[in-house]
DNA sequence: CGGCATGGTCGAAGCGCTTCGACTGCCGCG
DNA sequence: CGCGGCAGTCGAAGCGCTTCGACCATGCCG
């Protein structure tokens, strides 16, 4: 046991350790690592050979510490009343599974710090940027991230996305081609079953732009409707469709935008005696794997969470290396046509 | 603009600023923060005016590099098949809670990297510790576990937990309970509707266990039992409900594990004529939540979501600062009763 | 055939923090 | 009255990495 330099003090790999077994220097491992120097191949398959051998692991840290950037980004998921939350983690693991693609990590954060926890973020170069979710349309985060020296992209938009990065499906579209597609059938007149309450009160983008479309698209084509929230339990959507069908006994097109009520719904209906389509035609906006689960399975737009997930990414690696980015990506709409839409008898 | 010194190089407060604003040493600053070392009481406030009228926050990468803490722990989040993810959300929300509290950031890590990806969580110095959900009877990811230099907590059993820190209901008994109070109520022909059956198959700890103690509660008190999964759709519901009545005509006792299931099995029962609980009683495993926004309000067995997650941090917490853990810590299952059991007519 | 780019590599200087040993008064005790 | 000890503070040495300028062969041009 001579004392031969201090080999692996502590069971740690570091780039000298990499250096030494490849017979180079240190700053050559990292230049191999990185790519900002030439590098001859032969060394360079030396420096990888050993890097596999020894499995070296960069640490963290240093790393951070040295080039100011930690490879770490943020995500900012506020679990808030009424979201539903499987769609929220479909966009949540496509923004952490594309991360990783680019060989960032991802730091989850809750809600209950605030502005605080963002502060934190910032100054403590934990993270290099920030993927907000569920966006309201007066969102209080904002004001605080034109602060911050970090770039950010949120999935969704507030009411005044000027000078933000901000990635969705065009809900106001989406709901637009619902009314357009139901009217195509000939049906003359349609409901929008919403989120819950609580959604819409709270200012959120996306419930409240599809109502807008879907109104919007009504009156354009001439249709009459009846849109309003619903809450998430079977008992409040059985009295909704109640309701509904009392006030509007030719109603024939309903549009449902709320993944928790979707097969309340459809069992309302039923006990209501409307079958679907040939009584009424329902189409929903959510992602396809609640749409042809359900029985019939639904004429649906479908809420694309992996590529909004995806975007939001890699709009933030663009913003990271200084590479410009579009000011907003509003995704289009795409219906698919399943079962659950017919013309009116 | 004298060149005094070079005050804010960048916008960045290091510790050296504070130093300077506070008239004192880094080090200082920095026992300050960290109470390793006796500071006078007068130092410390005038320290930490400093630090609050400069906004410092420390330097994650460069405290992790000195430290050898990066005070951030890994949270490592499957999301399998048939997993309700509402309930997983739980207790994601539950750790990242506990850990802020520990001014412990989460990493989240969803499966798709591998042991791999824990082998370079591990080599990185990225985190200080893993806890790990979902965990199977058998899973893949324990054998590395014990190769890793951090400590960990798994949140579930796997079948031969020596050695690991373990947290999580006891479910094994949370079977028995529900049992138990159906038997006490004069019920003698109960089922058990199951998760689904990838759940089992895969060896999930939680699921097999609810059913053994289902089981074995059963044949104690000599009812007579019917178990096996459940898919989530409304219509595999039904069909389930259905075969089962026509099996076992007599049935009037009934456990459901499985949240997504709950309001189509109520729904299914009152379809096939059931009322609960004058016809069937019914039993659920699952957060408080659905337990009661059921309608009739279930009686039920507690998943502590809030209070796994928060053990299985503390308990983190504790392996990283060297004090003794027990080797597992499972939660005694607590009945709440409500409005749909009663005994049978 | 001499000088000058140029590709490829090295060395050293930090990045901002923690920590260890050393230093300084000051108190209390013998 | 002197000295050991202790509370409180400082200075400096890294932690492991990136990066910048320097350096050294080549190969190429004039």
């Amino acid at each position: 046991m001579s004392a031969h330099k201090r080999e692996q003090r502590d069971g740690v790999i570091t780039i000298l350790d990499v250096a030494h077994h490849a017979g180079v220097a240190p700053s050559t491992v990292s230049y191999v690592l990185s790519g900002k120097r030439t590098i001859s191949a032969s060394t360079r398959t030396r420096v990888l050979a050993s890097i596999r051998t020894l499995n070296y692991h960069p640490h963290a840290g240093a790393r951070a510490l040295a080039s100011n950037r930690a490879n770490v980004i943020a995500l900012v998921l506020p679990l808030r009343a009424g979201m539903h939350v499987p769609v929220l983690m479909q966009f949540a693991v496509s923004v952490v599974t594309t991360a990783r693609g680019f060989d960032q990590d991802v730091l989850l954060m809750t809600a209950d710090e605030g502005p605080a926890g963002l502060r934190r973020m910032d100054a403590s170069a934990l993270v290099d940027g920030l993927i907000l979710m569920d966006v309201e349309l007066d969102d209080a985060r904002i004001p605080l991230l034109c602060d911050l020296d970090r770039p950010s992209v949120l999935i969704g938009f507030p009411a005044e996305p000027a000078g933000l990065t901000c990635v969705d499906l065009d809900f106001y579209r989406a709901g637009q081609v619902c009314v357009e597609h139901l009217a195509g059938l000939g049906h003359r007149e349609v409901a929008l079953i919403g989120a819950p309450r609580a959604v819409y009160e709270r200012g959120t983008g996306f419930a409240r732009r599809t109502m807008a479309g879907f109104l919007d698209a009504a009156a354009t084509l001439n249709l009459s409707t009846d849109a309003g929230p619903c809450e998430e339990d079977p008992a409040a959507v059985d009295r909704r469709v109640g309701e509904l069908l009392a006030r509007r006994p030719w109603l024939t097109g309903l549009v449902v935008h709320n993944e928790a009520v979707v097969d309340p719904l459809l069992a309302a209906l039923a006990a209501h005696g409307r079958r679907v389509p040939e009584d009424v035609s329902v189409v929903a906006i959510c992602p396809d794997g609640v749409a042809h689960r359900a029985t019939p399975a639904l004429t649906s737009v479908l809420i694309p969470a992996e590529e909004v997930g995806t975007q939001a990414v890699r709009l933030l690696m663009r913003k990271l290396t200084g590479q410009p980015v579009p000011d907003s990506s509003l995704l289009p709409p795409r219906l698919t046509v399943r079962d659950s839409t017919a013309p009116p008898v």
